[in-house]
DNA sequence: TCTACATTTGCAACATTGTTGCAATAACAT
DNA sequence: ATGTTATTGCAACAATGTTGCAAATGTAGA
């Protein structure tokens, strides 16, 4: 599915940064930051604008926002040909040597049986250390 | 276990800003922000000071950082007193709505089975929500 | 196709969290 | 008490994200 139909059926419009952080992502192999995006998008666009359209797109329910950590936050989208698949949760993978996350689709956490009262509406796992590539 | 005894035991210096750290950490009820600490420490210290602190404080063990977002980082003490028992993984609740940050010691994640080659150093697991105090 | 309206963008300014270099200071072992 | 080394405080900077507002753009409807 591509950027303009994704964006028609979540009823938001089609304007050219939204396509682009949506074809950026879709052409990614991991998640990437904000940086990284912008610099794939030809830094044609104000971060400004991609904070915003990220939190639209996250609202839509079509970006996943990773934080591994305070300066290494990263994004994801949750459709079609990325790495997200829809509402599967599943574990991330931040390696501690060359800071490329790495999606964890086989392991789903949870469910968490939470004290009485409290209610979940979503949740995150990080797992940290060194990537098969970066242990010697 | 007081202040001064924790950074002797772990060949640390006393040094005031080391241990208004630590008494404020002890006396919390729930991880602190970095803003929060300062604040109880009637903003006495350098934020320089504070992160190299917290820093120093985290290699020898004695403090764990948790970060549920981007500007919602935590801290919290591993020993003593404070809510996190020593090495025990746990995984910690945030609330959407008050913002608190709390720990959920009966909730021991993992051990996760990573793909070959990788190799797992930390993790963390967060899981958003609403808390006792603000489901209505 | 054109128009009007609501949404979105770009810009500027600012906020928060964290880092680095370096001189001055304080802690601890002897 | 003193010397050595680690730590602090300050200043400057970096990265990420937010807000207000005017200008530009997208889309539905005429």
């Amino acid at each position: 599915m591509d950027a303009a139909e994704l964006l028609h059926k979540h009823n938001l419009k089609k304007t050219s940064p939204r396509v682009a952080i949506i074809e950026a992502l879709q052409s990614a192999k991991s998640p990437m930051s904000e940086a990284e995006i912008s610099k794939l998008m030809g830094n044609h666009y104000e971060r400004t604008t991609f904070y915003r359209s990220a939190q639209t797109l996250e609202e839509a329910g079509l970006l996943h926002k990773i934080v591994v950590d305070k300066l290494q936050v990263r994004y994801a989208l949750n459709v079609g040909r990325s790495l997200h698949t829809v509402r599967t949760a599943h574990a991330h993978f931040y390696c501690n040597s060359c800071h490329e996350l790495i999606c964890l689709e086989h392991i789903h956490p949870g469910p968490y049986r939470l004290p009485a009262g409290f209610q979940s509406q979503e949740s995150e796992v990080i797992i940290k250390g060194l990537c098969d590539k970066c242990t010697l």
